[in-house]
DNA sequence: GATATTTTTGAATGATCAATCCAGAATCTA
DNA sequence: TAGATTCTGGATTGATCATTCAAAAATATC
């Protein structure tokens, strides 16, 4: 019926992530994302409405790989402790080593838009609640096949797991050494076993 | 000679800083700043030079404030276990009760102008290490008074301590329930004793 | 009380913001 | 190939941004 879009939506969702995540939604204006994505304001605002409906997409897309991450370490990984501790050590050196003081898109959210966007929250909510799912599962999962004792409450060590690994993200955000961030990994970790 | 200025540079400051706590610093406008202390545009350039020169000034603000309360508690406890423990359940009841949802100034800044803000980053960084030595050096006297096991590391401790806290501080931002709170701060403790 | 000096006030500055719009280009169906 | 439809390019919109400025107000010193 009429003329194709010539971008690659996929594309252009990587670009304006890499943007939001580096300068946070309010310092990425418009004519960044235009720089970034190589796409006029008339297309960007064609593909994806506005603004914030733009870094939702991005939101999702920033969420669906960290989880492709998680689940990866935990399917290759022997147990499911194993598969966490990858998932930290591996977190730990791609926050140190691919874009050093970044920290993490959802967390860094939560803490711009917090109490001023109710609908960027509750997508952001909703992506690191699931994180925390996929860890009280696999903690679940270490319990049963004996690799956890079984005094020691999932839903607590998850929790405190996710608050660990937002910590590390903070620390991922100073800059610090991956010596550093690994002897905090090596101490949260020990609880588990 | 002149006339006096008539506002109090601590009133301000202090409402300068709840502003940018509460927005960040982005997302704070001057006109939102006029609007919250109540001096007009030209009074707020003559006393803190530029919006820049306001946020330094409302972070060392913060940061006092903070030291402040880390202080307190661990001289009002008997030994400095019991102080960081009390520092920690304070730091959880008044993220939750007094504002929740907001996290903490100095690790919103870091995340928000991390990479791209050197004199901000700077400053709240130094903070940031000044808490963290405050707590190295409760521990070390924790375990000089033998409150702590000697084959502990006061300096790794301190750093997987201040991580936590950051983690709090973002799971405050998710508007998270004390309960939880406490529970992860019970896991975190429990690695001192 | 006169003068000098500073503060306060609030309008004005140019830059940049998110978003819109339309003319020209491209490609589909028929 | 004709016509309908959609996409692209980029100027434009009104709002808001950080900052400046000049005039009015206030107080210190003399």
């Amino acid at each position: 019926m009429a003329r194709p879009a010539e971008f690659d939506r996929d594309r252009v969702l990587g670009q304006a992530t890499q943007t939001f995540w580096d300068y946070g939604y309010c310092a990425t204006s418009i004519s960044r994302l235009v720089e970034a994505t190589k796409l006029k304001p008339g297309s960007l605002y064609a593909a994806f409405e506005s603004k914030e409906g733009l870094f939702l997409a991005a939101l999702d897309h920033y969420a669906t790989q960290t989880k492709a991450r998680l689940r990866a370490a935990l399917d290759a990984a022997e147990n499911p402790i194993d598969g966490i501790e990858h998932f930290f050590v591996r977190l730990v050196r791609a926050q140190a080593e691919v874009q050093p003081g970044r920290g993490c898109l959802l967390v860094n959210t939560v803490l711009e838009l917090g109490r001023h966007n109710e609908t960027v929250t509750a997508k952001t909510k909703g992506h690191l609640d699931e994180i925390e799912a996929m860890l009280c599962e696999a903690l679940m999962q270490a319990q049963a096949r004996d690799y956890m004792a079984a005094d020691k409450s999932p839903e607590v060590l998850a929790a405190f797991l996710i608050t660990t690994i937002w910590g590390l993200r903070v620390l991922g955000g100073t800059g610090a050494s991956v010596e550093r961030a690994d002897q905090v990994v090596e101490q949260a970790l020990s609880l588990l076993r």
